[in-house]
DNA sequence: CGCCTAGTTGAGGTAAGTCAATTCACGTGG
DNA sequence: CCACGTGAATTGACTTACCTCAACTAGGCG
């Protein structure tokens, strides 16, 4: 199960540990794509584990544009974060159809109080999770268009990589081009324009779903990726 | 003690658990303005309190420019989320000069094991920290630079009002244009000229390292701020 | 007194946006 | 089977928000 393979990246889960991660999952649920899991402004929500399809959360602005924050893939939490807040800040929309375990609140308060440890494997999720959103943050905020989407579409493909569906070769990737302007913070023609770019500089394609890196070392010096934010070392917790 | 304030409005901590608080408070240190508590790339992170004077974290980028992703303020906490990643990917460096409590981190993790409300309580503090770079993210990648600025300037006064140091006729600041530039995404140079603009729209002035709203709801409405992702409702957990 | 940092303003350049037209793949109903 | 509509990608022409370079002012301090 993805997430266990990625918490056990933090933690040497028990046992007992992994007995309780197995007892949080409860009810299995499906969504269509399009259909919102969390709205922005709700309050006492649950949160998710998504087990297949990819989701993404944004938020909505006054003046009707939007921002998408993240991208979710399978093994990833959806919500966590509006689960201690009183009312959650963002949106949760499937971008394919998607699977996901409900998290009740109380079984992760539960889970909190009695397995420790899982406790700090959550914790360190969460602050994987913002250690992305910073990096998200610094490329819109420094970087230019070209550089953007090489450093988005590079660190998608180590996350996918982690749960093996993904290589230096490349990923099914279901985004559309209007998504990645709403997450990059562009047009979505320029979007457009800046993947010719990086296909005409032999850096990578992006056709009918697939994104192929025709040059990974290339595109990473041209990105300047760095994915030790993706904190992929092995567990800092025996 | 503005850290109590802060996780006081979370879950009311009982005696045992604030006698916990209080011995976290090991070591105080000192920091002049410009000497960095921690290092991007370093490991083994202690974490802090900030108790006076204002900080900011920031990442390097290759081509020499660098992002500001949060400036942090008295009762805040100071490169949390290093203690749990392999490595830290953000520095922090004082504004001005600074007082902090260190917190080491095995007490951390002994906190958690020991007392899990306490836990919750960080791990809110640690998601509304997310949530604030959320909204900067949306600002940087959705809003123009009036719009961002302004925001900008209203979230720095709702925090410094909820520690008793700002109110909606404004506040004290400590930074310079060339910081706020470089934490909105923008030159110093427009900075400026912006400034210039919400003055001259009455909206508000920055002179001699004062904040003076001088029409708050119009502020308000023009960045379309709202602040419920700041969290500040009473205690969730009693 | 002179240097340094912070702020201010103007002139001109550019990355990215907007508007608009075209193509293509797909599904759906007559 | 074809007409039609719809969503996604593509490209061109034009606009603009913000950047860069540069000059100048004002305060603090050795």
């Amino acid at each position: 199960m993805p997430l266990v393979r990625k918490l056990g990246a933090f933690v040497a889960l028990s046992g007992a540990e992994l007995a309780v991660l197995e007892g949080l999952r409860k009810r299995r649920r499906t969504f269509v794509a399009g259909r919102d899991l969390v709205q922005q402004g709700q309050s006492d929500q649950a949160a998710y584990i998504l087990m297949s399809g990819w989701a993404c959360s944004y938020k909505d602005l006054a003046n009707g544009q939007r921002q998408i924050v993240d991208f979710q893939v399978p093994g990833d939490f959806l919500g966590l974060r509006s689960v201690l807040l009183h009312i959650s800040d963002h949106t949760i929309e499937p971008v394919t159809q998607i699977e996901v375990t409900e998290i009740l609140k109380s079984d992760l308060l539960e889970a909190f109080a009695n397995t420790p440890r899982l406790a700090l494997a959550i914790f360190w999720a969460v602050s994987r999770d913002e250690a992305m959103v910073v990096e998200h943050l610094v490329g819109i905020g420094r970087r230019n268009a070209a550089e953007r989407l090489a450093h988005f579409l590079l660190e998608l493909g180590a996350r996918l990589t982690l749960i093996g569906q993904g290589s230096k070769e490349g990923f099914d990737c279901p985004l559309t081009q209007y998504l990645m302007a709403d997450a990059l913070g562009l047009s979505a023609v320029h979007v457009n324009r800046v993947l010719r770019h990086l296909r005409e500089a032999d850096l990578l394609t992006f056709h009918d779903g697939r994104v192929k890196f025709i040059d990974y070392d290339g595109l990473t010096d041209f990105a300047d990726f760095d994915p030790s934010y993706l904190d992929q070392g092995g567990p800092l917790l025996v």
